[in-house]
DNA sequence: ACCTGAACACCGTTCAAGT
DNA sequence: ACCTGAACACCGTTCAAGT
């Protein structure tokens, strides 16, 4: 930032007309130049996966880039704050492509749904997006096309393929939408200062001990659960899953009716 | 509300006193005593239900209720807008409890998942908070009492038996995630005014004219579902959990093995 | 034409003042 | 003590004015 010094020379100095500054001391590229949509949606990225989405304003993230807040509208092209979120569910279905999809179904179904729980897990807030933001931008449709592309060996008529894809997605995102709870996502851990663990495990321990609830009671309070314990029961659920997939649509490996 | 006349008189009444009202003009509930949690609570989820969650707020429910904003806060008993959204989640549970849960598993599990699929088709803003509101409200207690009651049944140890009710619970909450794109949310259907279903597909055409889409090309363009077709792919996918569930946990009834 | 400052119509919540 | 009006510190977005 060049200083130009306006003030009257007081410390004794004559300059009086902006001071040329040399080519070196200039930064190569201006502000601005910098504020592109990349810088914008990248930056929103942040402040949402270290903050929450609540935290995503457009007058802050004015301030995370240095900007005025109507420049985020201009430079990143965006005409409305929901816009900037479809861009920002696009840019997160980039992380959930797989570098080398392997040929069979069942490994390239368990390939996708591992990146796609890795990516949800690092911006858990796409689920919340995701309800009211449809897949259709370049990289989450090349997230389908990966999601066909993984069933494409499974021996089944196209429409049926693609209900295997979508149950997989679906299942992934229904286990990252409970596992919040238990992860320590930025709202999550917010809530926990305000309403404290204790009070809230000693409100269930309660409600247990009026005996309206035997089967809780019977195992017992729910503890939380390990990050490998998630994993864990992630995978467990998934291996189910693909499982009957397999009983179904493959009854050849061995034969087995869904009542 | 009873009129009291503090104007000068200058229609030529001589009324100066507070007019005494009859008894039968004087209504029998004050406005205040209809004020109640329950009232807030319903009024809330009638507004997220017609336009959607950001459509929920304090002033909204003030004007709603013909209130002002801040007795929201009072006569609810809630510190905060979360709070609110913590009991309007748990309100949405009461709605997924089974008159009569059947006692084998997969029955139970069936509707189980039925009825919550229901109440969540009902109620699609539930998705977006339970990723950062635990379920721990009376109702989303006897919610989780009746998911392992309807495991109940099966032969595994109780860690299991958990796993798969949650796996279950977590399929529905995934397909409706994103049955939401489809169906006619409120916010959709706001979104399908301002960018067109039209612009839509047509982009999404022009994605797979690039050649880079051989799967989606060989499908063609998702076409929307009817609700009859998203029906058929939920209990399909379900068959498919459900099949292999059984398949893992009673080997007997058919002895099937994950890779 | 593209960019943006000021203004508008909202928010949730604090807090002091009312009863 | 309980309730609430006014005020505060934010929002997203419009629009007219700047360049």
């Amino acid at each position: 930032m060049p200083r130009r010094s306006a003030l009257p020379a007081e410390d004794g100095s004559t300059a009086e007309t902006p001071e040329p500054s040399l080519v070196w001391t200039r930064p190569a590229t201006t502000r601005r130049a910098a504020l592109t949509r990349e810088a914008i949606v990248a930056a929103a990225i942040r402040v949402a996966d270290a903050e929450g989405l609540a935290a995503v304003s457009v007058r802050r993230l004015a301030i995370e880039l240095d900007a005025r807040p109507m420049s985020i509208y201009s430079y990143a092209r965006i005409e409305s704050k929901e816009e900037l979120f479809d861009l920002m569910v696009d840019e997160v279905c980039a992380e959930m492509l797989v570098p080398d999809l392997p040929d069979p179904w069942r490994p390239a179904l368990r390939a996708v749904a591992t990146r796609t729980r890795a990516a949800l897990l690092a911006h858990p807030w796409w689920v919340e997006l995701i309800g009211r933001n449809v897949l259709l931008g370049p990289h989450g449709t090349r997230y389908q096309e990966q999601l066909l592309a993984a069933v494409r060996t499974l021996d089944a008529d196209p429409k049926t393929k693609q209900a295997v894809g979508v149950t997989v997605e679906t299942y992934v995102v229904g286990q990252i939408t409970f596992a919040l709870d238990e992860q320590g996502s930025a709202e999550t851990e917010h809530r926990s200062t305000t309403r404290s663990r204790q009070a809230v495990s000693q409100y269930q321990r309660d409600l247990i001990a009026t005996g309206e609830f035997p089967q809780l009671s019977s195992v017992g309070p729910p503890e939380p659960s390990s990050a490998a314990d998630r994993d864990r029961y992630f995978n467990l659920g998934l291996d189910w899953l693909l499982a009957g997939i397999g009983a179904s649509l493959e009854p050849d490996a061995g034969p087995h009716r869904a009542d």
